[in-house]
This record gives C-alpha cells, sequence and structure tokens, in this order.
RNA sequence: GGCCCGGUGGUCAAGCGGUUAAGACUCCGCCCUUUCACGGCGGCAACACGGGUUCGAGUCCCGUCCGGGUCACCA
C-alpha cells in the first residue's frame, strides 16, 4: 500500500515554529523520583528562562507496565511544584494527543516512511530469548537486513509479524551535540540496528521520542544521561528524515551513594516520600536545582532560589557533567532556612497540625507553641516528639535539676522553686512580661543570675532538659494553674 | 568485554593558563543566651596518579587508575 504524502505535509504544518519547545516525558510508573523531577525541573526552566513553551507528554508505549493512577501522581507533582505546563493532555494543544498510546498509527506511517527511504527495514525473526545478562554482547547477523523490499513487502502482507528495525550505516562515524558535553563522536559499526516498532505495533521508546520530539517541535531535548549513547541513534533517525536536530541535553544523575543511583529498590525516597517525611517543596526543588546545576558569574554564591530566580538565572553553562550524590543533610539544612523564613501566620499554619499530633488540649496555643519551634526545627516532623512535654508532663527525676552553668543544683532547685511559687501566684495577668518581671525580679532579690531560677522552673514546668523555648515562655503556654501544678510536683521530688 | 562519559575537601560545588584554590552542608571551638536552637565569629579538610606542552597547569595533551552509563521487541 503506498504511503499517503500528504499525510506527512499536514502533520509538518502543525509544528509549532519560532519559541523554545521543551518537554517532560516522564513514563506513567506511580512513583516521581528525585532523579525525575529534577530533570521536569530543568525541562521546565529552559522553557521559561527563554520565555519558551513547556509540554508534557506521557509516553506509556509499554503496555505491560501501565500503573493505574500512575499519570495523577504526575499531574499532581507538577502541580504540587509550580512546574505548569502550557500544553498536555489535560490542557491540550496544537500538536495533541500528548499521550504516546493514543499517537500509535503516526509512528507506524513515520516508520513505514522511513523503511521507503532506506533507513529501516522489516524484520521477521523470533524474539531473542533472554536479551538481558546473557554476558553475550556481539550482534547477531540479521539476515533480514539483506531481504529485498520486495520480499519484505510480500512478507508482511501475508501477514507475518514483524518488527521493523533501523538500518544504521555499516561504516562510518557519527557525531552528535549535546549542550553539556560537547561533541560526540562514535563509531556507525558500534551502533545496533534498533527496533523502532515492536511487534505489537507500538514503537519503542527511542523511536516514539523523535517522531514526537520533531512533531510537537521540541528545540531542547532534556533527558537522563542513560540516554546519551542512543544519542547517535537519533541523530541518524533524524537525518534519514531530513529533519532539524533538537539541542540535546543530557543530565548527570541523581545517586544516592558513589555506586548507586537513588531507586525505588534501594529504599531512597520519591518526592512524595520527602514530602511525608516534613520537607517543603520549595527546599525540595531548590536543593535539587543546585543539584547538577549551580549558579556562575556574580551569583555563584547564591544559594537560596526561588522558583522565578531560578528561571532568571538558570543556564545550560551551570549544568555538571559527573553525578551528584544526594545528601539528605544538606535538603534539610535548606529545609530549616525555608520553614524560618516564613512569616510567622505561615508557619503556625504548617505546623499546626504536626502539633495537634502531640498537644490536643486546646487551651495550649498551636500559634504560640509554633513561635517556639520555628527556629528550633529542620523538618516538621520532629514537631509532634519535641512539644509533647506541653501535653503531659513527662517522668523525669530530681537530677535533672542540676546543671552547672545555671548554678543549680537540686538543694538550690528547691529554694528557687519554692520562691517561684509565691511570686508566680501573685501574678494577676498571665502573660510574658509579667513572668518575666517577676522571676527575673525574684533572681534579683535572692542576688543569683537569672539562670538559676530560670533552669528549675524551667525544668519543673517542663520536665525535660532540652526544650523548644525558655522558662518564661513554657510557663505562659502552659497557664497559671498548670505551671503551679507542674512546679509543685517538681518540688515534691525535691 | 566493546563503546561513551566523568574524577577539586566526607557531600554539593566555584574555578576556563598566573588565586593565600571561593562558597554551602557536616564536624569542632568561641561569642550571644534562660536549656536547646537561631544569629555572629573562627577552625579542620581537596585539585586521583604518572608523563608531557608551557616561563608558569586544578585548568591543555597522552597514559594509568577509579567511578558511572550503555550494549532489550524497558523507558
Amino acid at each position: 500500500m503506498a504511503l499517503d504524502m500528504k499525510y506527512f505535509e499536514e502533520m509538518e504544518k502543525k509544528i509549532p515554529k519560532g519559541k523554545v519547545r521543551t518537554r517532560f516525558a516522564p513514563s506513567p510508573t506511580g512513583y516521581m523520583h528525585v532523579g525525575n523531577l529534577r530533570t521536569a525541573l530543568y525541562t521546565w526552566l529552559i522553557a521559561r528562562n527563554a520565555g519558551g513553551t513547556f509540554i508534557l507528554r506521557i509516553e506509556d508505549t509499554d503496555q505491560g507496565r501501565l500503573v493505574e493512577g500512575a499519570t495523577d501522581v504526575i499531574y499532581k507533582t507538577l502541580a504540587e511544584c509550580k512546574l505548569d505546563h502550557d500544553e498536555g493532555p489535560d490542557v491540550g494543544g496544537p500538536v495533541a494527543p500528548y499521550i504516546q498510546s493514543e499517537r500509535r498509527d503516526t509512528y507506524g506511517k513515520y516508520a513505514r516512511l522511513l523503511v521507503e527511504k532506506g533507513h529501516a527495514y522489516y524484520c521477521f525473526c523470533e524474539k531473542a530469548d533472554s536479551a538481558e545478562d546473557t554476558g553475550e554482547f556481539d550482534r547477531a547477523e540479521d539476515l533480514c537486513r539483506s531481504l529485498s523490499p520486495e520480499e519484505a513487502q510480500a512478507r508482511v502482507d501475508a501477514g507475518e509479524p514483524y518488527v521493523i528495525r533501523q538500518r544504521i550505516p555499516a561504516e562510518g562515524t557519527t557525531t552528535f551535540h549535546d549542550a553539556i558535553f560537547g561533541d560526540i563522536t562514535v563509531e556507525n559499526k558500534t551502533l545496533d540496528d534498533q527496533v523502532l516498532i515492536k511487534r505489537d505495533g507500538m514503537p519503542t521508546y527511542n523511536f516514539a521520542n523523535v517522531i514526537d520530539d520533531h512533531l510537537m517541535g521540541i528545540t531542547h531535548v532534556v533527558r537522563g544521561s542513560e540516554y546519551l549513547s542512543s544519542a547517535p541513534k537519533y541523530n541518524l533517525l533524524y537525518e534519514g528524515f531530513g529533519w532539524d536536530i533538537p539541542t540535546y541535553v543530557h543530565c548527570s544523575p541523581v545517586m544516592r551513594d558513589a555506586q548507586n543511583k537513588m531507586s525505588k529498590r534501594h529504599g531512597d525516597p520519591s518526592y512524595e516520600d520527602l514530602k511525608d517525611q516534613g520537607f517543603l517543596t520549595d527546599a525540595i526543588l531548590n536543593y535539587v536545582a543546585l543539584l547538577g546545576w549551580s549558579p556562575r558569574g556574580d551569583i555563584a554564591e547564591k544559594e537560596v532560589f526561588s522558583l522565578d530566580e531560578l528561571a532568571k538565572a538558570f543556564d545550560l553553562a551551570g549544568m555538571s557533567k559527573s553525578p551528584a550524590i544526594f545528601d539528605i543533610e544538606k535538603l534539610t539544612h535548606f529545609n530549616a532556612l525555608y520553614l524560618r523564613a516564613m512569616s510567622p501566620e505561615d508557619f503556625a499554619r504548617v505546623a499546626k497540625p504536626y502539633i495537634r499530633e502531640t498537644v490536643k488540649g486546646e487551651s495550649l496555643s498551636a500559634e504560640e507553641i509554633a513561635a517556639l519551634l520555628q527556629a528550633r526545627c529542620e523538618r516538621l516532623t520532629e514537631i509532634p516528639e519535641k512539644v509533647a512535654f506541653f501535653q503531659e508532663l513527662p517522668e523525669y527525676s530530681a537530677e535533672l535539676f542540676a546543671n552547672k552553668k545555671s548554678k543549680c543544683t537540686p538543694e538550690v532547685a528547691k529554694e528557687m522553686l519554692s520562691s517561684a511559687i509565691v511570686v508566680l501566684d501573685a501574678v494577676h495577668t498571665w502573660n510574658e512580661g509579667n513572668i518575666h518581671d517577676v522571676l527575673t525580679g525574684l533572681a534579683e532579690g535572692l542576688q543569683v543570675k537569672n539562670a538559676t531560677v530560670m533552669w528549675p522552673v524551667r525544668i519543673a514546668a517542663a520536665g525535660q532538659a532540652v526544650t523548644p523555648g525558655g522558662a518564661i515562655e513554657i510557663c505562659k503556654i502552659l497557664g497559671k494553674e498548670e505551671t503551679l501544678r507542674r512546679l509543685k510536683l517538681g518540688l515534691e521530688k525535691l
């Protein structure tokens, strides 16, 4: 059957031209790992930096790997991260559809076009069994490569199952250019006649990508560096069709350690996991952006970037060639920075659910507790444990009252506590100012340093050595009645 | 194993032929202080190795070593 050349002309006409167009093209596996998220971010950044278009395309050509609800994870994550897409399955666009399984016919047509042009051929061989892990790396001689077009067509017409393979030149070299790695040249004989169209009629990733990237007018192809060794084959494909070759941007992987990439298998956290562990989206994005890209010139030392600032500053020249190890400690640092930079109101809003996990009493103000926490927590998930003492006084021993630096011993504590109970009991309006005044007044009257009275009061009020906030703040939040109750309890231990 | 890519403190990294080799995280010390944090100040710690080229090399070239990727009808 003859090729409908008109079809190809129509497809060409639809391709948007002129502006930078990038695409994030995940497979719906139901899991957004950190490397993926970073690729999405860089892809988005390149588009936004150039005032271009960012496209979402779903790559679901592997029928056996479809995961229920997986695309929702992608939409949700992208939206949460504010990596908005201008075109995609959900919002449409000029080169729809944006889901590969819905573009099946297109790939077939282009594959046949390529056969026509002599850069691909039908192959009727049985699928090689266990191509993986055979320890055998040599390419077997493929008889189908030398079949005459007529004979091949006849077998296709006869209904024989086939795949379509790319015809790689046996001689010569292929050179491609990558924006990060520069020019890379390989000998064609090291390239194999990769499958373009599978037996089930679906395209392989390697083929669908080239077709879609071209038909969608993609100017910058951003992907992981694991595709670097396939790039010469892509070049050959583009050349075979006579198409312009996009700018390749191959990003080095995010590693869990020097030997292994981040992976679900190793239990490395996904974006969702990190959220569950109490990390903020903005902090994750900021950290991940710097894992593989760094600002140059006069902002070389800048580390905290909003998404907008990143979009302005981003440049391909700052991309790193080598793999980067994901460091949860540094992410934690960024998270702490973002937590502290929030307004007290915003912080209280995000912290409140965590506070209420352990502090149920409504009389204990979540807002006031949050204020104590803001400079003292690096991850939201640390909160419940840190503030549990507000709800319930922990068991503690009299030993806790001893503190050298505060010049406090159990004996001293006994004296301080009994005096403190008296002066606190006399406070009418229970606020920090008044509590502060009576307690420091007490220290002055007793001729001791402030710490000597603050230490035992805080210990008795909280029942633990380390607390967010000092004696005054804690007493204020506890309320007069509860404070006095706890102080008397403390006194009984002495 | 072939091919491709990479290698600056423990980690992320700046550096683009001449620098006392930035900065950040971590760790340690000091100051502040009402514990702990926050904040401020200071410190430990690096150019994988060997040959070239050059007046001069972390920067350029070659080799070695180490690490990663790839060699699927997976993406």
